[in-house]
DNA sequence: CGATAAAGTGCGCTTTAATGCACCATGCTA
DNA sequence: TAGCATGGTGCATTAAAGCGCACTTTATCG
């Protein structure tokens, strides 16, 4: 998955579970900025920050070996 | 998944797959300083890094709905 | 329309990721 | 053991991530 397709993933657990970026921000301990700044795509956030926001919304990051298109 | 295992997922790869350090820093277009200072778990590489070193080794970086333990 | 809430942006500061270069450490093999 | 390949580290620089604060924009709803 490219950036682009990570950060909405991010953003739509967010709206799904009805969460406010300054609340998420809070729970997950990244600073509002940035997650505004990663967001509204501007950003090229670090293993850490993506995994604080992660473990929050109930998501995972993985690291798989591809599957081959059929 | 937390970093570290992420990392060693990565290395893990790499090994498997006979490829130096530098070779893959060649071929994914990451500094090769970069590189050694992600594998010896010392970094907090970029999704945009970790995506690029991942695409050479055909792994994938993904965010997934985290599956409840049973 | 006016108020309110949520998201986006400009400015500025601090920390650190990314990088190259040179060198050290380790392990293998002729 | 000398040489070579590979991986790890010290040092320094540059660009960018992370962050707070304040303000703007957008969306919603009485």
């Amino acid at each position: 998955m490219h950036q682009e397709e990570l950060i909405n993933i991010l953003k739509e657990r967010r709206e799904t579970l009805k969460v406010t970026q300054e609340h998420l921000a809070e729970l997950s301990g990244v600073g509002l900025r940035t997650l505004k700044t990663i967001e509204s795509g501007k950003g090229n956030p670090t293993i850490e920050t993506l995994n604080k926001l992660a473990e929050v919304l109930g998501l995972e990051l993985k690291l798989e070996i591809r599957k081959v298109k059929l």
